[in-house]
RNA sequence: GACCCUAUCGUCUAGAGGCCUAGGACACAUCCCUUUCACGGAUGCGACACGGGUUCGAAUCCCGUUAGGGUCGCCA
């Protein structure tokens, strides 16, 4: 076999969406997996939504999902490769030129208007798919498809066949929705007498309400996990799952080998419904095996971006906070709640804190206690302090909670949070014993 | 409406004639762990759309029905 060449075409539509960033996906794996060429065109002909930020847009969500391409668009309009330009606006020449060889061996046809059809053979159109097998079309009845506008633009059928003629496309994967349409295309490439690629047509994704996902529908857009701080292997992993599975029970697979294993016949054939549910614990799993940089970067980062002032905070003690929060929470989106309490010495008290755990008639003489107590100890440990604060609880008689929950409450606002003997061991004890002393002062 | 594709737990899937009284994961429920919330562990709930064939034997093959999705543009 000569070169796998494969592309992902998509449209500047203002949002990278998901059913495209898995068909960039199949294709980028499929190149992946046969050391070939992964090309990415701009199907930017349609000039109302045309935008350089939409484009942009499109670059970034690929960017961001690691599929990187060899060939093609780049960003700020340029192009990189021998079979360019990647975007449709700059090729008008070729796709002209192409109109003309048609009209000439009277493949087509001009109308009273100026628009000009495309004689569609009346003999059966074969589809030869890589997925869904060997599909034949009754054309005896169907009309000759427009290529050319009245106004003298090309339109999409005609355009994409002569792009994948151009630069040398071997495999079409794309989404089923384009399969009744490719024997039109088998039969423009004939016309042109060219052999067709290959074709394979990928499942669609669906809402959970069971149709096509379009683009308001909630998660159908990139943007939104870069925003809400998803990890970008895990949104990658999961839209592998989608259509796609290694056969061997496991959800959590390490991209390299979906690469190695990956191959058109065993896509499914069946549309798959997108599931937010199993993207946000894959999600947790990807967190969970972050190395402990990785994850001081990605938590910083994100931070930042969310308008948390990370840099006015002492390195150690963010590092801190950082630590203990992490098993608590499976996404970026909820870091900085988490770590609010940590960075505000006036933190707010939530609303199970003040109507219940402070409200506690021994609430305030236990914090004075352990205000004491954690005044003279030993070691600002978490195990010292877990200690301490046992046997003040056991000399009371009562259980580790009724000195626990008035303690985080005390130090922190909240009536959840991380272990709480760690959480004051990274406050440290100069800030706990203030917190507490605030508590006291502001609550009773 | 015509044409095309598809059909296993609520969802994603394993299953290519006997290994299936159908396996895994998410979700859900219960219990355990536990200072809270999570995590983790255990258990449970839960599916071969229906009807005909073929076969000694069918979730797996064939036909039909039904259901879902898609396409039928001078949108992409």
């Amino acid at each position: 076999m000569s070169e796998v060449r494969v592309r992902f075409a998509p449209s500047p539509t203002g949002l990278l969406h998901v059913g495209g960033a898995r068909t960039a996906l199949f294709n980028w794996l499929f190149a992946r997996h046969f050391g070939g060429k992964m090309i990415l065109r701009i199907e930017d002909t349609d000039t109302a939504r045309n935008t350089p930020e939409a484009v942009a847009i499109i670059f970034k969500g690929l960017r961001w999902l690691g599929l990187e391409w060899d060939e093609g668009a780049q960003e700020g309009g340029g192009n990189l490769g021998d079979y360019g330009p990647y975007y449709q606006s700059q090729r008008s020449a070729v796709y002209q030129q192409y109109v003309t060889q048609l009209l000439a061996a009277d493949r087509a046809y001009r109308e009273a208007d100026g628009a000009i059809r495309f004689r569609m053979p009346k003999t059966p159109g074969v589809v030869n798919d890589l997925i869904c097998g060997k599909i034949t079309f009754d054309r005896t009845t169907e009309p000759d498809p427009t290529i050319v506008r009245k106004d003298g633009t090309p339109v999409f059928h005609f355009v994409n066949v002569v792009d994948d003629l151009e630069m040398r496309i071997t495999h079409v994967i794309r989404g089923e929705d384009h399969l009744s349409n490719t024997h039109k295309h088998i039969a423009l490439f004939e016309a042109l007498g060219a052999p067709p690629p290959r074709y394979a047509h990928i499942p669609l994704i669906l809402n959970p309400g069971g149709s096509k996902m379009s683009k308001r529908d909630e998660g159908a857009s990139i943007g939104e996990y870069i925003a809400q701080g998803y990890l970008p292997a895990a949104v990658r992993n999961y839209l592998c799952l989608l259509g796609w599975s290694p056969k061997d029970n496991r959800e959590v697979i390490n991209i390299s080998e979906v690469i190695e294993k990956f191959d058109l016949p065993q896509i499914n054939r069946g549309n798959a419904r997108f599931d937010i549910n199993k993207l946000y614990w894959i999600n947790g799993e990807h967190w969970k095996s972050l190395t402990v940089t990785e994850y001081h970067q990605y938590a910083r980062d994100y931070l930042t971006h969310r308008g948390v002032n990370t840099a006015a905070v002492d390195e150690t003690y963010l590092t801190g906070v950082l630590d203990i929060v992490r098993e608590k929470i499976k996404l970026g989106r909820d870091l900085p709640d988490w770590v609010e309490p940590f960075f505000n010495e006036e933190f707010a008290y939530d609303e199970k804190s003040l109507t219940v755990t402070l409200k506690e008639p021994a609430a305030k003489s236990r914090i004075e206690k352990l205000s004491a107590a954690f005044m003279t100890v030993s070691e600002w440990t978490a195990a010292k302090l877990e200690e301490t604060l046992k046997s003040l609880a056991a000399a009371d008689g009562v259980k580790v909670g009724a000195y626990v929950h008035p303690c985080r409450a005390g130090v922190a606002g909240r009536a959840v949070g991380p272990s709480l003997y760690h959480m004051l061991e990274v406050m440290g004890k100069e800030r706990a014993l203030a917190r507490l002393r605030r508590t006291l002062t502001v609550i009773f």
